[in-house]
DNA sequence: CTTGACTCTGGAGCCAACTCAAGGGTCTAT
DNA sequence: ATAGACCCTTGAGTTGGCTCCAGAGTCAAG
């Protein structure tokens, strides 16, 4: 079938991510080590492709790493504990983590309406609202001395 | 009653962050400048408190000091506009994250399981099925891909 | 065989968000 | 009036997660 095996450049390009980042994935132990051609090249399946992907989207969710790491085990029943454990935590803190961003989308929504009101009852003389809002605003005074 | 200022001592610990963190935040510009006591020290006021939690509920969510920073306005009616469309776009992208955590949390989910059958129907024998997994072992032909 | 694209290693550099340190001033309770 | 807690500024150091670089080797096409 297809050729399947393909080098860090490709790797790179399919998961969207640049090759020094998956030079460093794999420093980090976040890969295990690839296999290489003769002249030293390293090649990677399309499995690799998915394990960037999850690397990434774990990322961005706000994992480290290290904690990524800890996810993506390779070994027998003891690993296999461990990131069971590893998992089961993870998912509650991503459980707090939901609720914690759908307050935080609130009190963001609670400003905009803030923000909406002032505008249209205030017109060009608005001013804004938000955070601390109304508080540090003593109309004019700032009291500057400098 | 209370008299209602106090040093920056007192500001990080009732908001929980470093003094160092407030000190760098004002740098940034996160903070008005704070007035000062004859002898030079920072008086702060309970908005602030308020202020520096608004900055790490943010920042937990993700947020840049900068992007926060875009956030906290004190000015008139230009600043407040802007500061609606800025809230209007952060409100999406937090509906973005907030399913990205869900779709997260469910691949997780499929992975515990994974974890928990293994474990369950292999025992000691188990080795770990998550990400990538199984493929960088194959003990058997196992099943499968995706 | 030569060329040009690609890859190798090791190490330096960069950005964000702090944190720490030095040297010195302020405040308040006794 | 003095001790000790607190605070000041400036600037350097740290960590995480890359990114860039130099100098050299590999590979496929022509």
């Amino acid at each position: 079938m297809d050729q399947k095996e393909f080098r860090i450049g490709e790797l790179a390009t399919r998961a969207g991510v640049s090759i020094d980042a998956v030079r460093y994935y794999e420093r980090l132990k976040l890969f295990p080590r690839a296999g290489r051609t003769a002249g030293g090249f390293r090649l990677f399946g399309p499995e690799s492709v998915e394990r960037v992907q999850f690397i990434k989207q774990a990322q961005e969710l706000g994992l480290t790493l290290d904690e990524i790491n800890g996810l993506l085990a390779t070994g027998g029943a003891e690993d296999c504990r461990r990131v069971r454990d590893l998992l089961s935590k993870k998912i509650c803190e991503l459980d707090g983590k939901i609720t914690a961003m759908k307050d935080f989308r609130r009190t963001l929504a609670r400003h905009l309406s803030a923000c909406e009101r002032e505008l249209e009852t205030r017109g060009d003389a608005a001013c804004c609202p938000v955070v601390a809002g109304g508080k540090s605003k003593p109309p004019q005074g700032k009291s500057g001395k400098k």
